[in-house]
DNA sequence: AACCTTATTGACAGCGCTGTCATTACTTGC
DNA sequence: GCAAGTAATGACAGCGCTGTCAATAAGGTT
């Protein structure tokens, strides 16, 4: 509590004291708590109980220093504000947390230079395994990367040229499976809404991607507008009513940067009075919950961002362990077709 | 390790190496690095050039045994699946990081159990402060967090016994305030939908407000439906459909756990074809974007969580400069009347 | 009984860094 | 030009723990 008074009296027990109290040495109590090591069974417990008295919690600084591997795996995600990067942290702490690590966390909001100075921060602190979810192919974060010497895997995409390993999939081919599944629908003047796509790389590929969709049958995209910011349910609101706004004909369907852009988009024909699929088709890009949940359930692609998380802890975890886990992993997207579109 | 061999591959450099590499002593070496103590500006500069010449990358574990404050901070929160909690952690890394902090995360996952487990574990790698959004009032956490020694933070809400410092709401007067406006909008027969409430005991307080704020005129909850389960837009549909379908004549206003229920509640009025807020009323509580971009502004209660985070991380901070940030503060929340009640 | 294992414990030397106090170099005042 | 002060640097010890190897005790073999 106090910072100012003089604090000697109460520091906190060290291992030391716990080996002086059970009556053993030091590293006979070292042993005896982490378990493993051959200790008798009345020494451990000796030693367990003298710990259990003082309170005792290591330090695994000390431990760490001392004997190698940290318990802390580095993660860098660009934003939290999207709940796509919550889920994928969701699942790596959740993994983590079976064996015991945690998750030491930087968040690069989109910022390369950004990302750079996290990286050199995390790393300070030695941690065991790197996770990030890349916001630019930066040559200087890359350069940090090989020379780290740890585990490291990018998620969210599988870019062939990843580092070290990669978990995720093609943002490119889900923009194309997209162009794909709405021509098969019988759409041909298509558009997309997306945010700020400048900083948002992979929904830039997504974009690619269903051009190259398009283009594969013939068509190209009839309009385009993005817009400033995150993304966000009233954006894409904005975004859709702008786009009918100034453009005649309207497009027959509406690809959107994701899912939140997208139920913007059908909240503004509800309240333009534009039927869905009929008037205008719309769709998204993650499958949240949320556009599941409209009455007109939104017409999107499903990625298992928790599921991403979870599998890139795991390789982390297995190359610990002296596996080694293979370097691209693919976590497949499902269209989901709802009835916008 | 061998200490002989000249050049062992490729160990990472270390502080005695760039001190050897710019001529001066080992702690020279970390002087200059640190900046601030008296150190030769050229002294400075020749240190600084044979460290980015070797890549070093300072060890703080090293660093932080030695000469005492760590540089992470503890974050236990109790989900990461609703964006409530991930505002706050955006707020406080935010904030963290401008110090060059880092937050080391744990999921509880609204688990009293779970949570003492992290606690411990968390407090093995010596952070320098802790913030929490407590799941319990578990009285060994509560023994743990006294005895830690450190800056404590609980946030989200402002629990007047809490160990150290509070940032957050008062989640009971929120429940209140809700039913007081509602009973000013003329709504009588009032009842309430929520999420797993055994676990989100903030959640319980709210609704234990609003039940007190509707005894203060005189009224009583007239339904209440709990549903199992984490909160999501699914289920709130799902549960506003139930009670529609068991209870007549049905309710005049139903108050919701939170947003995330209440839009649930919305669509399923668009899709049963009740109008809001004529046929029925609904509230709900966090203050989302999302219920604000609907066709019909949700009636709710708006939260600034991650000002939360911000705020708790910033009383950490100013607690490691020996200045005493008030113990509870308030962060207020607002009514935001909308078209749905 | 001498010998060999195996189980259990401990001594020692650091891990890479920083706090403390001491030392040296360089000014400045009179 | 010399005492006294300031600036710049370094020697040393140790933070709390673990890996390595050695030592001892206990049990089994021929």
């Amino acid at each position: 509590m106090d910072q100012n008074a003089p604090d000697p009296p109460s520091r906190r027990p060290t291992l030391s004291q716990v080996a002086k109290a059970a009556g053993v040495s030091e590293i006979t109590a070292s042993r005896a708590l982490r378990g493993g090591s051959a200790v008798a069974k009345t020494t451990r417990q000796k030693v367990e109980r003298a710990a259990q008295a003082l309170n005792y919690v290591p330090n695994r600084l000390a431990g760490t220093l001392a004997g190698g591997a940290s318990r802390q795996v580095a993660v860098i995600l660009p934003s939290l504000s999207n709940i796509v990067f919550a889920d994928v942290l969701k699942g790596l702490e959740t993994r983590l947390e079976d064996d015991g690590y945690h998750p030491i966390l930087g968040i690069s909001h989109y910022d390369a230079t950004r990302e750079e100075h996290l990286l050199h921060d995390l790393l300070s602190w030695r941690p065991a395994g790197l996770v990030l979810a890349p916001t630019s192919g930066n040559a200087a974060t890359r350069a940090l990367l090989q020379a780290a010497e740890l585990p490291v895997v990018e998620v969210m995409d599988t870019d062939p040229d990843a580092a070290d390993m990669a978990v995720g999939f093609s943002h490119r081919a889900a923009g194309r499976a997209m162009a794909h599944y709405l021509i098969g629908r019988g759409y041909r003047r298509m558009a997309y809404i997306g945010h700020d796509i400048a900083t948002d790389f992979r929904a830039l590929a997504r974009l690619d991607g269903f051009k190259d969709g398009l283009t594969d049958a013939g068509h190209i995209l009839s309009d385009t507008l993005i817009l400033d910011g995150p993304s966000s349910v009233p954006l894409g609101r904005e975004g859709l009513a702008r786009m009918l706004d100034r453009t005649t004909p309207r497009p027959e369907a509406v690809f959107f940067s994701n899912d939140d852009m997208a139920v913007g988009g059908v909240f503004h024909c509800q309240t333009a009075g534009l039927s869905l699929p009929h008037d205008i088709a719309l769709a998204g890009f993650n499958g949240l919950s949320i556009g599941q949940a409209l009455p007109t359930p939104l017409t999107t692609i499903a990625s298992n961002r928790e599921r991403i998380g979870f599998v890139a802890a795991d390789h982390i975890l297995r190359r610990l362990k002296g596996e080694r886990p293979s370097r691209i992993t693919q976590i497949d997207f499902r269209l989901l077709p709802g009835s916008t579109a």
